[in-house]
DNA sequence: AGGTTGTCCAACCGAGCCTG
DNA sequence: CAGGCTCGGTTGGACAACCT
């Protein structure tokens, strides 16, 4: 190891621990003992000559100069990984469209794009957000070159998907499962905590018919009989999370996508259970173009 | 010059301990 | 009890010394 300098395996055990939040988190992601990332952050503050983090019972969190660290860090290990890249003939360059589902960790997303397309100085990334319907339609066109797409697991589609066997027309490759989340009931916490119940008709807040998640959510009601009324109408899942911050009804979301002022409802309120539900990386098309896959894969490592 | 052996040291791990 | 730290043992790479 340099006398001076940074050692770049530190820096990737360092983000790996402020992004678990913990050391033993960390350890999981780095594929190391707990006690090996406690020893390299260790040295890594020798090295700095000041502490990185505070540690509690609850895991660490960054000093000052361990969030002025994350900053440096994430643009060394890029550049690393850039160069890597290049050198193997990987580096990724062009236009490459990208189709997500905005239920796809909406806090987290635009941080993973950004790591990624930092990764890929050269590429121009162009970033569409459509519902996962549309998404999975355009599979076979020419509208995007990667998608993500949300699935039930207990709907028909993704039986479907699953079930299809090598060879077959429709699913002769099969897509990537990334992220499997609980799908839960939600509504403003304030009304949840104020009113403890709510009555019916149930007033949902839901996304218009093009989302598989909506219908699926008012069949579901429907088949319970259980009365509602669409007490508003949103057009993303953004929108989506204000109506429901609003208190303006109640909603089915995604875990990762359930934003601050709203909670689960409680089991109290007897709604329907819901099932889980997939984040799908769509498989490549016959021919695509080798950058494309690589960039697909490049990206299932940051999207899991 | 190339291969083998011995030594050093950094990195890792698991167990046990500490702390809030 | 969960999470982090410390310690002792193990492993493997780097390097020098030695041998063929």
């Amino acid at each position: 190891m340099n006398a001076r300098g940074l050692d770049l395996a530190q820096l990737r055990t360092f983000l790996a621990v402020t992004e678990a939040g913990s050391v033993s988190g960390a350890a999981e992601r780095v594929f190391l003992s707990q006690s090996s990332v406690s020893e390299q952050l260790k040295k890594l503050e020798e090295r700095i000559g000041q502490p990185l983090f505070v540690r509690s019972k609850q895991g660490v969190a960054p000093t000052p100069a361990g969030a002025k660290l994350v900053e440096h860090a994430r643009r060394i290990v890029a550049m690393c990984d850039a160069a890597f890249d290049d050198m193997l003939g990987r580096s990724l360059d062009g236009e490459l469209r990208l189709a997500i589902t905005d239920y796809y960790r909406p806090h987290d997303v635009a941080a993973i794009i950004r790591r990624f397309a930092s990764q890929h100085p050269r590429l121009r990334l162009h970033v569409t957000v459509l519902p996962s319907a549309v998404i999975d339609a355009g599979a076979h066109d020419d509208m995007f070159d990667i998608g993500l797409s949300l699935r039930m697991v207990d709907a028909p589609s993704s039986r479907a998907n699953r079930a299809a066997t090598p060879g077959s027309a429709a699913g002769a490759r099969q897509s990537t499962v990334i992220r499997r989340e609980k799908l839960v009931w939600v509504g403003a916490r304030e009304t949840l905590r104020e009113h403890g119940s709510l009555a019916p008709p149930w007033p949902l807040v839901l996304l218009p018919s093009t989302c598989q998640l909506q219908r699926y959510v008012v069949k579901l009601l429907e088949r319970a009989r259980m009365p509602y009324l669409i007490s508003h109408s949103a057009s993303g899942v953004a929108g989506l999370q204000l109506a429901l911050k609003a208190g303006l009804g109640i909603s089915c979301l995604n875990e990762s996508a359930i934003g601050d002022g709203v909670e689960a409802c409680p089991a109290s309120f007897g709604l329907p259970a819901l099932p889980a539900a997939e984040f799908h990386l769509l498989p490549g098309r016959p021919g695509e173009n080798p950058q494309v896959s690589h960039a697909r894969e490049a990206l299932a490592a940051l999207l899991g």
